[in-house]
DNA sequence: CGATTTTGACCCGCGC
DNA sequence: GCGCGGGTCAAAATCG
């Protein structure tokens, strides 16, 4: 039924390279960090900006501020290319604070399980409102997991919320993914008790990407294993989960109902391996960084501490598929991407446009740290913009 | 031929 | 209990 809408909309073949600009949303948040080297610009700018730095990165400061609280402690004006990047001072921050999701996005996502323990005062915070600056500045909100009292309100779904363990899991919890994994799929077969048990779901992280494309290659790779028809949209929701041995993380893409430009990519849960392929995104930037558990090392970066705690730290590189042929951001073209996430930046937005050169920048998550979803997107997205 | 995608069916929680 | 909607399964189809 429902397929049939749906259809249309994914294949990456189709998606050219054009422009897509990647907003990075993130829902439910968790704070993740990004890394490397772009310029942070204090004032917001619109989606399309027209900067022409590498790597412009525009946030709203001051939701930025109020998320972390830094205003006193960081001038982030000062922040530029050179420094380490605005992940730097989030290492240092406090937690940002939730921020509410947009309503198309939230159907999704807000349910928050319960959650592992996230952080504190994000929970508290409770609910903020973000105001979506600009329809596509799409501001995203996340909020936490956790934090779903806040949200809670959204139902939609419940069911999620409730399913699973996994939250803990991948990193988190105690059961090693496999099992999760199987218990995932068994659950429907193996219902009967389990049933009380709700589930719960692993911590989410939620990305608007301002592209035509609709999946974005962080690095990992993928199997689609479900699309849904979005309810009020006509496009629809892609399932995928993680290919790696033992590794649940999935992935939900949609777009979203306000700016369909906009993609919103969900994920669920860490990895437990590194980053596969460098092929695919040989574009550099991860890796190695692992050693550095917090912190960021030059390229990458780390959630601080209180926010690495779980295992939210993933780390990410988007890239369009389409893209991936695409030698680098080497390639001089400009390429421009504007992605906003919450979770770590709750109202931040910011894009980049024409890297040249290759980001350093790389995520670091403890490696493998199952989370490693946070995208790099910042960092390599080379979209080649017209 | 193995991996991935497609897609209808099914499961499950929730509200009415 | 029923319908709705989200999420997942799994067989078939397709891809590389």
């Amino acid at each position: 039924m429902e397929k049939k809408d749906l259809s249309s909309h994914h294949h990456s073949s189709n998606y050219q390279q054009h422009q897509h600009q990647h907003l990075l949303k993130a829902d439910d948040y968790y704070p993740t960090v990004m890394s490397s080297g772009f310029e942070i610009h204090t004032g917001f700018t619109g989606g399309d900006g027209s900067s022409s730095s590498l790597f412009d990165v525009s946030f709203d400061q001051k939701g930025f501020m109020d998320l972390f609280n830094l205003e006193d402690h960081y001038d982030f004006t000062s922040l530029s290319s050179s420094s380490s990047s605005l992940f730097d001072l989030v290492c240092h921050l406090p937690p940002p604070t939730p921020i509410e999701v947009p309503s198309s996005l939230r159907q999704q996502h807000h349910h928050h399980p319960a959650p592992v323990d996230p952080l504190p005062m994000l929970a508290e915070l409770s609910p903020l409102v973000n105001n979506p600056a600009t329809p596509s500045s799409s501001s995203l909100s996340c909020t936490s997991n956790e934090h779903n009292r806040v949200a809670h309100n959204n139902k939609a779904m419940g069911d999620d919320q409730d399913q699973d363990h996994e939250g803990q899991g991948c990193g988190g919890g105690g059961r090693s993914v496999t099992e999760e994994e199987e218990e995932d799929k068994g659950i429907k077969q193996l219902k009967p008790s389990q049933k009380k048990q709700k589930r719960q779901r692993e911590p989410r992280f939620a990305f608007l990407t301002k592209t035509d494309v609709d999946q974005l290659d962080d690095g990992y790779r993928w199997r689609k294993y479900g699309q849904k028809a979005v309810k009020n949209s006509p496009h629809p929701r892609s399932y995928y989960r993680c290919t790696g041995a033992g590794c649940g993380v999935k992935k939900r893409v949609e777009r979203s109902l306000d700016d369909p430009s906009l993609v919103v990519t969900t994920y669920e849960g860490r990895h437990s391996h590194p980053i596969p392929l460098m092929p695919r995104s040989s574009y550099g930037f991860f890796p190695e960084s692992s050693s550095a558990s917090h912190g960021i090392s030059r390229a990458g970066l780390v959630p601080p501490p209180h926010l690495h705690h779980q295992n939210h730290s993933q780390s990410f590189l988007f890239r369009s598929p389409s893209l991936s042929r695409y030698p680098s951001a080497s390639a001089g073209g400009q390429f421009r991407t504007a992605t906003s996430f919450s979770s770590a930046f709750p109202s931040i937005y910011h894009q980049t446009k024409g890297f040249d050169s290759p980001l350093k920048a790389s995520l670091v998550s403890d490696h493998g740290l199952p989370g490693d979803i946070m995208p790099s997107f910042l960092q390599k997205e080379l979209i080649k913009e017209e």
